[in-house]
DNA sequence: CGTCGAATTGATGTCATTCAACTACAGTGG
DNA sequence: CCACTGTAGTTGAATGACATCAATTCGACG
């Protein structure tokens, strides 16, 4: 069985293998399918997600009915709308799979004993949330700023392997355009022989 | 003198006078006049703030010159470049004073105090940081999904008071338009009657 | 009153959207 | 095995939203 997310938590908040033996009881895993959802909107969203293998999306729907997609979460990814498992409020979002994806389920329970288990985690929780900000910073100012060809450029560069599992539908969703314009995007740095 | 940190601590994080006497010596605090920098692109930001009084901008400049607002912080809010802090990284940041502004600085040293007098204030921390990624997220799906005016609406709903107290040229670079599309945006609303 | 930056207005340009047609390909059922 | 269907992706022409540039006007302040 897959197990990255014991590794990942030796690598990064730095646990050793006795506490991850004491928090086995709080790990809870669930695999999806293709398709499936992890949570919908107006529903409570009582797990936030990492991702063990496979790839998913987290997207609102507007009011027009148009999907923008606000987050993807590979593996080693921690994705979910937070905010609802934490402030127990409706969510906003929806979350399904890419792929056939595993996760571990994270509710506050888990985050508890975790921390509880070891200092180190909190501090890597606090990090983990810092760096998130710094991303969805970095994306807004791409957003004010930037054009639809530059902000390809910098999709390409920050997650080089999801250009090739993703859709460009949903591609062209996180960026903000319509799938027609990242294809002409796309056809115009080709024909500046442009190299992914 | 200002005192409202110590009241927002004891509203929001649950923290006792006690508690609050204990932190008393890490807590410091700075004027600037307007127009000045609290923290420059480039250099190490060594806090985050807690805005006392008065009014804050948080701002990148990108390739072409052009400013692009991040972040307004009033009263009772932080800001500050948490990342630069945190991971000791250069800011990509600017941040300069609105209005004549007394904050609190924010270094690892006052967390570090705060979260071991008052379990509390972490909990209360982690939820900041939630709820300033919610915001962000938020923030992004408009910026992908809704038209110049919508954007404007939203922001006058979510800060009434800073429609008044921000130069209009700063609200259209927050929205991420220019400024005279920023006009015309208002004088479209009031054609049709619409009340701030 | 004169100055300087902010805000408005008009004329024009650019980039991305929209809508529609068409191609490519994968899956389905006869 | 081939026709039928549906979805992704591409392309073209027309439209729309916002940007750019230039010319005023407004308003605060010395």
């Amino acid at each position: 069985m897959n197990n990255s997310f014991a590794t990942y938590l030796k690598n990064n908040a730095k646990m050793t293998d006795q506490q991850l033996e004491q928090l086995e009881g709080a790990i809870v895993k669930k695999t999806f399918q293709k398709g499936q959802f992890l949570s919908q909107k107006d529903s409570i969203c009582k797990h936030a997600f990492f991702v063990e293998s496979g790839l998913v999306r987290l997207y609102t729907i507007d009011s027009n009915g148009k999907e923008h997609v606000i987050q993807f979460a590979p593996e080693n990814w921690f994705t979910g709308d937070r905010s609802s498992v934490y402030f127990n409020e409706i969510s906003e979002y929806y979350i399904d799979a890419i792929e056939d994806t595993t996760v571990v389920l994270l509710d506050a329970n888990f985050n508890n004993r975790a921390i509880e288990i070891s200092p180190e985690f909190r501090i890597y929780n606090e990090k983990l949330l810092q760096n998130h900000i710094r991303h969805l910073q970095k994306r807004i100012s791409m957003l004010i700023g930037a054009s639809a060809e530059e902000r390809y450029l910098d999709f390409i560069d920050l997650y080089p392997d999801l250009t090739l599992r993703v859709p460009q539908w949903m591609i062209a969703s996180f960026l903000g355009i319509t799938p027609e314009s990242l294809s002409r995007v796309r056809k115009e740095l080709a024909r500046r022989n442009f190299r992914p």
